[in-house]
This record gives structure tokens, C-alpha cells and sequence, in this order.
DNA sequence: ATATAATACATCGCGTTACGATGTATACCA
DNA sequence: TGGTATACATCGTAACGCGATGTATTATAT
């Protein structure tokens, strides 16, 4: 896949994968690689600034006697979820536009 | 449209105004207008990039007693409308993944 | 027992890119 | 005379993905 186009996907693909329940770093790696591969230093900065703008919130719990980091989707993160949306629309637009044959003339 | 979605589209998006016939800077902003609006300064910075990749090559005429800089799609270019297709299908694939609801337990 | 891989989080530096600001020059219209 | 449209171009800035690298623990294989 295009660099630039994952560039747009990246954020929201990784609040789907917190959307449903709270995850951790690791987790959502691997539940995002059918969809989406994405390096260790890509997610934390992402991670960073998600919470940054406050679409998600973090809480450290222990887990077999080391910390992890679980993100929480909040409001605003739905709320990009809700934007992409939108943006689809005009997205499919422009496929059509890009991907049109030039027709025949008569 | 966030502007990381915008950046994935640019220059398939340009390949595509000129597709169909040779195009120059104005009527390509014009053209794209519906679509995707971009500034001048961004589009000659695609041009030159294209260029650059062999996706499209570039003639000087005079119109109207001043000089235009046509540009005309090459193979490469093409090509790179192709591969766009392609990374289409992965992008559907995303976009279900993000916009699908949790499911209802029972 | 010991090495290797997996889990888990984090930072730094680099290259790519969009775009506002700015500049130059001509044509057209009020 | 001045404003607007046409037409092309460059510079600086900020955002971003990611490879490289580092630290530390746990599980698995040799």
C-alpha cells in the first residue's frame, strides 16, 4: 500500500482497534496487521498523539508481574471514528473520478 | 477531508485530470476543484515530483502571446493509477474494519 | 543452563510532504 | 488606473512514518 494513503488511515484504524475494548500496545500490532502493518516506534508515536488529543485516555495495570498500558477510546475518539465517515463519501467521489474510463466518442 | 486522507490522493488524483488530454497548472486546479481542492503551490510541487518519477512529461507552448507548461501522463503514470486500484481493495477492507459496530453479545 | 525469541514500552533522527507566504509577469475589464 | 484572473515558481515550516536503537521481563528451545 501507498505510504501517503496509510498515512490517512493509520489513526483511525488504530482507534477501531481500542473501540471495542481497551488493548495495549502489542495487541493492537497484531490485531491491526491483517488490515494495516504498522511498526512499534509508528504506533507509539500515534499512541502519543491520540492521547494528545485526548481521543483516548490511558491506565497502567500489571499483568503477569509487568506494566502495561491499556488506551480507552473517549468521546472525541468516537468522534474521528464519526469524521472518517463523512470523509469516505467524498473519498469514493474521488475513486470514481480517478479510476473512470474516458468514454467514447459516438 | 483530514489532510493525511488528502495527501494519499494528490498525485492520482492529478494523474487522473490528465488522463484523458494534456493539462496545465490552471485548468488543473479548476479541474480537480469538485473533487479535491488544492493551492498552486502545492500543485507544482506534484508536478515536479511526477515529473521527477517519469509518471508524466512535460512540453512548453505558447498560448495567447505567453508561455504554458502542458503536461502529458506517461506510462508510469498510468501505472500508477493501476496500483492505486489495487490498494483500493485494501482500503475497503479498512474502512469496514473501522466503521463496523460491536456486535451484540446474545 | 543458556541462548533465542516473544512480549512490552520508548526515543532519536531522517526523509517526504502539504501549504501559506511571497514573487514575477501578462491579459482583461471597469 | 486599479483590480482580478491567468500562469508559473520558490522558500520555510510543521507534521508524520519509520528504521535504528535501547531497556527489561518472560517463555521456549537447544
Amino acid at each position: 500500500m501507498d505510504i501517503q494513503l496509510k498515512r490517512g488511515l493509520l489513526d483511525v484504524c488504530v482507534l477501531a482497534a481500542i473501540r471495542n475494548e481497551d488493548s495495549y500496545g502489542y495487541k493492537i500490532i497484531k490485531d491491526m496487521k491483517p488490515y494495516l502493518e504498522l511498526s512499534e516506534s509508528t504506533l507509539y508515536t500515534i499512541l502519543k498523539r491520540l492521547e494528545t488529543a485526548n481521543m483516548l485516555s490511558v491506565r497502567t495495570a500489571e499483568h503477569d508481574g509487568r506494566l502495561r498500558k491499556y488506551y480507552h477510546i473517549t468521546g472525541d475518539g468516537i468522534k474521528r471514528i464519526e469524521d472518517f465517515k463523512d470523509d469516505w463519501k467524498e473519498i469514493e467521489t474521488i475513486y470514481r473520478f480517478v479510476t473512470k474510463e474516458e468514454q467514447e466518442h459516438a
